[in-house]
DNA sequence: ATTCATGCAAATCGTTTGCAACCCA
DNA sequence: TGGGTTGCAAACGATTTGCATGAAT
């Protein structure tokens, strides 16, 4: 068993969730595609492809609990269905994404300068932050670079 | 004729589109609810009181022409139903929102110290940044001091 | 008179849920 | 064995769309 059924399993446990094979499928499909913000529907796609009898509830209910074990998050890309992403260990809350409004492509970036903008509202709202999300929109590097 | 719709009347006939006493309610009760946040429900709801015949779809199709016409924005607070607020011309890059996790009150806050991390955004990655939205999740003041 | 807008109901579409059969622990 | 899980289909809920009627320019 790879190492990351293994930690899957141990975090299912915790939770009184059983490993299946499904799940397994499910989160090895999103490993694979690391940094490619799949939509639910991809995800059913690729997971059919190794495990052809799925259902398309199962893939849902799975996404989840794995957001709920902080495996994966949610991303709301202003689309009309939901896309998820790998939560890699290292980051806490400070993932922002590039949306490009011309191509539509999404990149992901490891900056984070809010911490003077979190102390601000702290000191004039009262309002004590501990998680953001941000999405900047703008013109890529290739749309950019592309247009003569 | 108020000030809002004659000037609503402009922006409408700039694109094709007619000034209806429908689209003129719907305005109307977007401003008197500023910063509230409404939901499309909740407009249909608020309309139906001064316009008693009018559709659902009516109201969907309103906020879709007044999101064109930069008038209101529509607002993503991960719900599974979409909120709008007017715009205020003064500001140009959207504000952001505090959304609390305990209790769910949205705020809207007009700082804006982006600029910088939009700089390194854009000399890091070549990403052209011209708008942005951000939202930041804690606990609202009241909550904090309410909690005893 | 022309063109666009409305109201209604039906249609979409992503997501959720009920339930009998099934499988992991 | 027993309780969580699955696949399927039906149910949902927000939003969209077709169409005949009605209103604005």
């Amino acid at each position: 068993m790879k190492d990351s059924t293994i930690k899957l399993k141990d975090q299912l446990k915790e939770k009184g969730y059983k490993l299946t094979s499904q799940r397994k499928v499910v989160l090895d499909v999103i490993m694979d595609h690391e940094n490619e913000h799949l939509s639910t529907e991809e995800i059913y796609g690729y997971v059919k492809e190794r495990h052809p009898e799925i259902g398309l509830a199962t893939i849902y209910r799975t996404l989840l609990i794995l957001d709920e074990l902080g495996i994966v998050s949610k991303l709301d890309l202003d689309e009309e269905f939901n896309r998820y992403e790998l939560n890699k260990d290292s980051e806490d809350h400070r993932h922002h994404h590039l949306i490009c409004t011309k191509c539509g492509s999404v990149t992901g970036v490891e900056e984070d300068l809010l911490d003077p903008l979190e102390q601000q509202i702290q000191k004039k709202y009262g309002f004590y932050v501990n998680n953001h999300r941000v999405k900047f929109y703008g013109i890529c590097k290739e749309c950019s670079d592309n247009k003569h």
